[in-house]
Parts: C-alpha cells; structure tokens; sequence
DNA sequence: AATTGATGCAATCATTCAGTTGCAGATCAC
DNA sequence: GTGATCTGCAACTGAATGATTGCATCAATT
C-alpha cells in the first residue's frame, strides 16, 4: 500500500511550496495549470513538485482528457506518521529506563 | 514542548545521513567526535546536522567537561506523527465525504 | 605549564535543487 | 482544419547544502 523508503517522503515533506500545493490539493483534486493559478511559481515548477510528491506515493494522478488531475492521498500520510511514531515511542522507552537505571530505581 | 514550525523538522528528517546519526545515538548518548568514529563522515560534518537536529528539538545537547554530548529527543518525533496523522485523516475524511457524493450514497 | 583530545569557526568545493524561460506535442472547441 | 489550452521535455540560472580541510580555542591529564 505504501512505498518502500521513508526518508525520501521527509524529504518532500521538507519543502513549503510542496505543503502549499498538498494543501491546495486539499480543497479538492486539480491540474498542475490550475495549481499554477493559485500559487505564486510557475506551472513546471508546480509539475516537478507533483513529480516528486507522486514518486513518493504522497498523491496520484489521473488523466482527465487533456489535463492530468491531481488527488492527496492521506492514506500514505498516516502511514508515515505511524512509523515515526513507532520510532518516537522506542527512543522515549530507552530514555526512560536509562533515566530509572540511572536514579536507581 | 515542541518547536513551533513543522516543515523544517521534515527537512532535517528528509537525510540518511541524520538517520544514521540519530540511530547511533540511539544507542546511547554520544558526542561529535564519538560519532565521527563509527560514522564514514567527518566530526565537521556531523556537528553540523547536530546543529540542524537541535534547531528542530529532535536532539539536546549537554556538556560533559570538555565534550558535549548529544541525545535523541522521541517526543519530538511523537509530536510530529501526531500532527502528521492528524492533516492525513482529515484528507482521507474529505476524499471519502467526496467518495460518496460521486456514488450518490 | 606542557601536552593531549575535544569543540568551534571560517573558507572552500561540488552537488543538488527550486525556479525560470522557451519550445514542441497533444487534445478539445469552434 | 484552425486556434486555444494544457502537458511534457530540455537547458539554464541561482541559491542552498552536504562535506571537506585548516586553524584556533578550550578543557583535562600528567
């Protein structure tokens, strides 16, 4: 269901115009050229964007005619959340039991 | 708690090398110069993605006499899964809510 | 105090990347 | 078919950044 790597989806998940576009995406599927009406860049740069953001499974898209439309999927999202909450919680439970090693309890 | 802006946390996540130094000190606290020993990069390099680690509140620092050691901070991790799952549910809540309406339910 | 080991700062280099412009190709409307 | 519109590819520019080397500084050990 979800791709393979987590570090390449921090790293589209590290860019601001990237959050602008998943948040226009949002409001409802669009193309690239519609994108490109709302933000303040071009419509290529809007299209690498969406390259990079589909390459990480963050959205799809499907033809529609002669325009290519474009959809969030939260699905990936939660995915990655999980597993950086998984790793979150490991870290906290070393901590605490080095903290209760550490007080002698 | 936590710091202030989301996306900058993604970007210093969006680097195998900082997961690399993440998972070792993982391991345990550890300094630069530690960690430079079992890293294939050089102590400079390191400190620097300390630098960005701490500036997003996934590590603190302590210094211990004439080092200075680094810690993983998980609730900061925890923190980000949390509001990553929560912008991830609420897209999937507006894909479903359109989901219906285009199949008339 | 002299030496050793650790951090900090600065300059440099190569690569990556966000963004642009320009043009070619494809598809709908008329 | 012709024109308008949307996509796709390619080349280019400028800025950010990952990583290096070199040197200065500061603290602990002897």
């Amino acid at each position: 269901m979800t791709a393979g790597t987590l570090v390449p989806v921090f790293a589209a998940l590290g860019d601001e115009t990237r959050w602008s576009i998943l948040a226009a995406l949002g409001e409802g599927d669009a193309s690239a050229s519609a994108l490109a009406g709302r933000l303040p860049v071009t419509r290529q740069a809007i299209a690498k964007h969406l390259s990079v953001l589909q390459e990480v499974g963050l959205v799809e898209s499907v033809r529609v005619g002669r325009e290519v439309r474009y959809r969030v999927l939260g699905a990936q999202l939660s995915e990655t959340a999980r597993r950086l909450e998984a790793i979150g919680a490991e870290w906290d439970r070393r901590l605490a039991a080095i903290k209760e090693i550490a007080e002698g309890l």
